[in-house]
DNA sequence: CGCCTTCGGTGACGCGTGTCAACCTGTACT
DNA sequence: AGTACAGGTTGACACGCGTCACCGAAGGCG
């Protein structure tokens, strides 16, 4: 039934070991003809090695897993993901997924007991699950450090930007009031302040709400006429639009909104919501590379890769 | 730095194979006295049995995979894989994601080499990936087979009889253009379909667009006054509403809409747009119930369970 | 010839676990 | 006393793999 490297050295008339040092790169102690034949025998009968030997004889398995923040995982994430399993599958790796929002005992429990070759974590770790992943030794991939270019910043100055050259002089900061679902609001809130504070505009006012066009109204009648607005996301930023409907605010000329994320809320929204789209596609290959430096040599820890791009994606709401 | 079974034999004064008996179910073998000592020796060092040692001696590991797939990962969604996570938790197993958007031969690698003790899948899966699957002897948890209850025929359903009840007579169904992103439109236009059937209408207009108001414009010139779309999802009835303002249609006059899933943008649409939320709570129980059935008893391969509970949100597009 | 080196290849070990036949020690029964 | 039996415990094995010391043969050199 399963096709072991025992299999592959009787069918190529070699020892076992022989066939474990070639298929794991030790292959140059050997002539070519031995290294034709075993390769042959491996992919004649379908070899594929049992991550269990593996992991039990080097102490460490060839999983790479990706804790998932308890956000909605759309197109943008998925392709980023989807990247990275290919690249680190291509260097023998395995990529897995894990919601960063299953209960702490048994994310713990997983780590310790599959010992994965790397954790990879989009939001810093809660620190007793640090813990417990370097206690193992494993390697922790998080975000960037401080000095690193940080994407939700950028995105919040990318919002702020706009805004300004635009022409409005009111900028305000507008996230949702319940902080869980909030992760990115901290460094887009300093994106957009940071902005403001380069173009000599006072300090954004921040603005809170839940996501329903009730809350919205509430929120925009305390708004003074020519404000922009830069939202968390596009849901935001269409709950608002649909406030300023209700109010018979005209858009962009008495409130000006811009969203993030690009999802199609935006798009289908009327008026269109300018909004900031990201790609992580230059990320890919840069977090596969530093998890993969980071496990050969035994440097330093990798910080979750800054390589992204921003766009405008201009509607009527700016 | 790692603590074995050993190291608990050690501490509780008994052999190895004693503690593994005893932690893994044997227990009634041995006197109260034993048992107790070997647990506390356990629990104090922290022990954590290997994964890999485990699966090695067992053939198959105590890893579910769950293949995701390529949509959107929403808060129904997450809340079902959160509750399945530490549901099998509580029975030793371990859930990991995988996108089922990965290229075929990496996720096909995986299996054969992970061996985990089941995959489920929430959608069928390729042919040749079952094969792989099931040549393995690896457990198969699918979508239900024909027969059981289908959430994406019965959303279909219930989208389609609400608008009957609330009056209308002619029935469209609209989903995507694009059929790699509409995985359930199938299922869903069935149960439309079933709806009118079953109450003397006519089979449903099939209305197919991408997400951009202009092809909903274009789609909505194409309708009879006095239709009511059953919508794929939020986002193709958020089309058909921004679609309808440019055309000035009343709604829910001249065009009525419902919508799928209960996402942010039926609330915050104005006027909010009917839809049908669904939650998989009850699934998880019974999702895992079935797993572990599965892998306890050499039952059948199980299928992907149907508890799930469809409730209406009722806005102004209907 | 005797010694050393290189090439090609192998046997044996250990990783941590679960299982199971076998063993020991009482105790009950014949 | 001898036998049967049950309860309690253990040693040994196998799972599939990577590694590494070691070995035989061939060749070079003094």
């Amino acid at each position: 039934m399963t096709v072991t490297s025992a299999d592959v050295a009787r069918h190529a008339g070699v020892s076992r070991s022989t066939v474990s040092q070639i298929l794991n790169g030790h292959g140059h102690r050997f002539p070519a003809s031995t290294r034709d034949r075993v390769q042959a025998a491996a992919s004649e009968l379908g070899y594929q090695p049992s991550a269990a030997g593996r992991a039990l004889v080097r102490g460490a398995s060839d999983i790479v897993v990706a804790l998932i923040p308890d956000m909605t995982v759309g197109p943008t994430l998925q392709e980023f993901l989807n990247g990275l399993t290919d690249d680190l599958a291509r260097h023998g790796l395995t990529l897995l997924l894990r919601l960063a929002s299953a209960s702490p005992e048994s994310t713990e429990r997983m780590i310790t007991g599959l010992r994965p070759a790397a954790v990879m974590s989009m939001l810093p770790v809660s620190p007793r699950l640090r813990e417990c992943i370097e206690g193992l030794g494993v390697r922790l991939v998080e975000p960037g450090r401080p000095g690193d270019r940080d994407v939700n910043v950028e995105i919040g100055y990318a919002q702020a930007l706009h805004l300004i050259e635009r022409g409005y002089r009111r900028v305000a900061y507008a996230c949702l009031r319940d902080k869980r679902q909030d992760i990115f609001a901290g460094q887009r809130e300093q994106g957009v302040a940071r902005a403001c504070e380069r173009h000599g505009l006072p300090r954004p006012e921040v603005v809170r709400l839940a996501l329903c066009v009730d809350e919205a109204i509430a929120q925009l009648r305390a708004l003074e006429t020519g404000t922009a607005v830069a939202c968390y996301n596009d849901d935001v930023a269409a709950a608002l639009l649909g406030g300023c409907r209700e109010l018979d605010l005209r858009v962009p000329r008495d409130i000006a909104l811009a969203g993030t994320a690009d999802t199609p809320i935006a798009r289908l929204s009327v008026p269109a919501i300018t909004t900031f789209g990201y790609a992580l596609g230059p990320a890919v290959s840069e977090a596969s590379r530093e998890i993969i430096d980071a496990l050969s040599g035994d440097g330093h820890l990798p910080a979750f890769p800054p390589g992204f791009e921003i766009r405008l994606v201009q509607g009527g709401t700016t």
